[in-house]
DNA sequence: ATAAACTTTCAATAATTATTGAAAGTTCAG
DNA sequence: CTGAACTTTCAATAATTATTGAAAGTTTAT
């Protein structure tokens, strides 16, 4: 396999697994594109590349920066703007793990909260609600404090060793 | 709130929520609709509750036991089939991250593998193409690893020092 | 074997989501 | 201040994904 066919390869798998941390195929790509350069990369670039349009190019440059993931680099005696990513996984992961916290698992803990905080009025129905909606709260809960705890692990030795224990 | 407000707002959370998990609304909300349920559903039962079509409860019912959360269940006396959904927070945990790491993880390290592993030509893009998706591969198994495993302990006495640790 | 009761399939359609591209907006050098 | 270089916005459109409903299929009771 040579370098432009793994390019591709790399950019278009990572695109379409875009779903899975919740964002959408041009920004994953996008993305992709910028976690490989060697060098930082200007909206030009980056729409040759990826073959998408400036408009397209703009909004989800926009996005990825309010994600926190890609910054605006200045290039010496340039004009245009550079894009540049987080380039560590490890920050990256923590960027990750902590918006999607802030913006899905949050605002759902806070709804199931809720639910599960309603009258009892001691009927099977309200009763099986409450239970439930109170054990996925919990669920939830330990687990968004468990990925945030282990992905904000600055030395990742507790990392290594839990997974070594864990194997 | 009242019950039949409560109930709504949990199935509409949970079913926004699908795209988290990576399922689609219907399968979220039919989920959510059987979890909270005392007794089992049929298909009528749940088309009314929710509005949905006939074709479309049907598909979603089949997914939902093709990931192995919902099953069919006899109900006496009764001609059409039952539905019901684990209702064990953690086993329905253990089932969608053993289903999600199948089907979306490993054939995604299984292409970063490939990627990583191209000829090095000895050229800087090469280099950051094999260092990038390398780095990549061995967070994302790391992170696949740990959450199988935490969420397999049958007893969850590690999870729960685990996170009392990690706070 | 028949028919009623039920479920599945799938082509058509609707709803949602992503993308384009041109106009409007911004910035900066001269 | 002007205009060239660049970026953003957003209405129109395209692509994708979900949903419907009726016909075909299946199962079961008699």
């Amino acid at each position: 396999m040579e370098y432009q066919e793994a390019k591709e390869k790399f950019i278009s798998t990572w695109g379409s697994l875009g779903s899975l941390w919740g964002i959408n195929k041009a920004m994953a790509q996008i993305q992709a594109l910028l976690f490989i350069s060697t060098k930082p990369l200007s909206m030009e670039d980056i729409m040759e590349d990826l073959k998408i349009s400036r408009g397209n190019t703009s909004m989800n440059l926009r996005q990825l920066m309010d994600w926190g993931i890609v910054s605006k680099t200045l290039v010496a005696g340039e004009r245009k703007e550079f894009f540049t990513t987080e380039k560590d996984v490890q920050e990256l992961a923590r960027i990750i793990a902590k918006e999607r916290s802030r913006r899905e698992i949050k605002p759902v803990l806070k709804v199931l909260k809720e639910i599960s905080s309603i009258k009892d009025d001691n009927t099977a129905k309200t009763k099986e609600l409450i239970k439930q909606t109170k054990a996925l709260h919990d669920l939830s809960e330990n687990a968004d404090t468990m990925v945030n705890k282990i992905v904000n692990q600055e030395q990742n030795w507790l990392t290594k060793s839990l997974l070594k224990f864990l194997k």
